[in-house]
DNA sequence: ACCTATTGATAACT
DNA sequence: TAGTTATCAATAGGT
């Protein structure tokens, strides 16, 4: 017989946590420790990558930790200059530029649509099957969601997102990213819509040299020619 | 005699990485995923400690993207006002009024709370049931999701989100904002620091009442009287 | 993009 | 508040 040696550890070490709000003193550490994490991330960063990164935290006592470089005026000088108060995130694309691409998504379209006929096909099959299918969209709202939950619920949101985002990713590479216009005639979500934005702002991309700017809002953004 | 098992490992994995400037498309690769990464991380840090956020990243192209929570502009202007004007986010409620708030939202929360605890409850149990009642923003997207199909997916997130928000407003509305009070009578985004620094400048902060300056430059400063 | 082996970040404890 | 350690999470390199 073995003995289980028993190793009497110090610490259960780290342990996952819910992605929910903290309180009392475990949230202060934890901000302490995590912004500090974060700010060294941004310096990798800007070493590794030459980027200019400026990030503002405040805690919700109203103090505020700030990073950048090569340091936060800048960088925000930068931000406040490319968006104009008017049109903050206005696109600029040649009108030859966009048939282009005009012309371009359209075959990508027919490829897609052809897809997604054979996917509403099967959606129906399922839907016959009983309610088990709708989908979450068409579902309403628990009446009686909490604040809690309902942030998490906007956590979920924020994931998806990102999850679309990446997928959304895919289709613009494979495709020379048609879906640029298609994203920007389509949606305006983002920054400036009054109620819908309460929650994370995810990501967005501006860029200065062709002056056309990327996904806004959500959807995670990639550059493509960075 | 135990032969050593020749594992023929597929990569080498993670490799440690000297923190000089990465060059061609080695920066780029490095840049789209340690952008994802950070900006994960300041999602996390919002929700985990309420804390507000907004990043600012422009690579050496001159294309901006952005994080924020709420979202950038609130925080820039934060920071701004903090910067240049006196008391831009001054609230005045009585104490009074405070109070009472404060006692409504406590049992406010409560019930929030029993609520959630419920839900979660229930969760445990659908998820103990099988993967059948899996949450959607667990699913994985479908694979074969198509441009049309992308387009309905981002409208439902839309969709969602104004509800949300609407069912928030609803809550704060009940009872009296409490949050609102608390948020923004803490309030007193400070001045800024003389930025000097040529590299990054690193983290600061400043005491509310003591006009006092964090660190700057490299090294943490910690909220004190957080 | 996706997959692993690793390094790096960090939750719990002291 | 700062230091330690066991784990979890991010990611470098390769496909």
């Amino acid at each position: 017989m073995v003995k289980p040696k028993e190793v009497t550890k110090k610490t259960k070490g780290r342990q996952r946590i819910e992605m929910k709000r903290l309180v009392g003193s475990r949230q202060q550490v934890t901000l302490s420790k995590r912004r500090a994490g974060l700010f060294k991330k941004a310096a990798e960063l800007c070493v590794l990558c030459g980027a200019e990164v400026a990030i503002l935290t405040l805690n919700d006592k109203g103090k505020m930790f700030g990073f950048g470089h090569p340091n936060v005026e800048t960088v925000i000088n930068r931000y406040v200059s490319g968006c104009t108060l008017a049109e903050p995130f206005q696109k600029f694309v040649s009108v030859h530029e966009f048939n282009t691409q005009y012309a371009q998504a359209q075959k990508e379209l027919e490829v897609e649509k052809k897809r997604l006929a054979e996917i509403e096909e099967a959606k129906k099959k399922q839907e016959a099957n009983g309610k088990e299918l709708r989908f979450w969209w068409d579902e309403p709202l628990e009446e009686n969601m909490g604040l809690e939950e309902l942030q998490q619920y906007m956590w979920a949101l924020k994931e998806v997102r990102r999850k679309v985002g990446v997928r959304v990713d895919e289709l613009m590479i494979r495709s020379s990213s048609p879906l640029m216009s298609v994203m920007e005639m389509g949606f305006r979500v983002g920054n400036h819509v009054p109620l819908g934005d309460d929650f994370v702002d995810w990501e967005w991309a501006n860029g200065e040299g062709s002056g056309f700017c990327g996904s806004h809002g959500f959807g995670f953004g990639q550059d493509h020619n960075i």
